[in-house]
DNA sequence: ATGGTGGTCCTACCA
């Protein structure tokens, strides 16, 4: 520190890197707002939730034709599916298929090249887990509570975040009290329970991951993505819930540099009921 | 107040 000579500047400026996340509820029917996400904003990858649609109807093309070369894509009839869209090549793609079920749930891509380069990606979307917060009587609640814990313990057993790793989605838990409009109102709420939450603490905690969201607001404030389709008026009401994440591995907390929620997209032409999550790293 | 809305794909099921 002080007077030792410099060592020479290899990076002067840090590389921005934008990672947005979506859940799109129908990745067909709102390609008109995927479009105008990705040309408005230009994030250098979006991954996206609920695509709802085989891979071979997804519209790669049209995505390539808006400079995303690179879509990976795990997708099934009607429901799920998860997807890559990247301005960056990637290496090929694996999936982990959660509790033997075969739903196309999450995806992984490393990126190839950039300023992520050798940055491992993972998509998920975590099961909504049904209305009523028993896994006795409510079987998706209990698959729910399944994922989870095999989440955690395949982070734990095979350090997916032990290095230069970033992992988003639409986790379907809101775990702060400031992650839901009411927290006295929602404990008994499927997406806010106490038995959801210490599980996603513990599958967090296993990577470990980093929250990196809560990075840039703090734990007292208010933080949503998602409002409710049922709501008269959403944006008036405000009952939103946190329920898509961004973590980092511990390595890359330093690098995660801000973030934005777009929640004027809740209230696009035929919107869905998530918004966009983009953080943007200086790699 | 115990619904409310919006997807997929045709009859319910899921969010």
């Amino acid at each position: 520190m002080g007077g030792g000579a410099r060592p020479p500047s290899a990076k002067v400026r840090p590389l921005p890197f934008t990672v947005a996340t979506w859940n799109i509820n129908s990745v067909r029917l709102r390609l008109p707002i995927v479009a105008q996400l990705l040309e408005s904003e230009r994030p250098d990858v979006l991954c996206l939730q609920e695509t709802k649609c085989r891979d071979a109807e997804f519209p790669v093309s049209a995505i390539r034709k808006l400079g995303y070369e690179h879509v990976e894509i795990s997708g099934q009839k009607g429901y799920h599916g998860v997807a890559i869209l990247s301005r960056w090549r990637l290496d090929a793609a694996t999936r982990r298929g959660f509790c033997a079920k075969g739903d196309a749930r999450h995806i992984c891509a490393r990126f190839a090249d950039g300023p992520a380069k050798d940055v491992t990606l993972h998509n998920f979307y975590v099961p909504a887990g049904g209305d009523e917060p028993d896994p006795v009587v409510n079987e998706k609640f209990a698959h729910k509570l399944a994922f989870v814990d095999e989440m955690r313990d395949w982070f734990a057993a095979d350090g997916v975040a032990n290095q230069r790793a970033i992992l988003v989605g639409d986790l379907n838990i809101a775990p702060l009290e400031h992650d839901v409009w009411s927290h006295k109102q929602l404990l008994k709420v499927v997406s806010h329970t106490p038995v959801e939450v210490e599980k996603f603490v513990a599958a967090r905690a296993a990577g470990p991951w980093f929250d990196a969201m809560r990075k840039f607001v703090p734990e007292e404030e208010k933080l949503y993505t998602w409002w409710s389709y049922r709501a008269a008026d959403w944006r008036a009401s405000d009952r939103g819930r946190r329920l898509d994440h961004v973590w980092t591995s511990m390595d890359l907390a330093p690098a995660a540099a801000s973030l934005r929620v777009l929640k004027d997209a809740r209230g696009w032409d035929r919107p869905s009921d998530h918004v966009p999550v983009l953080t943007t790293f200086d790699f």
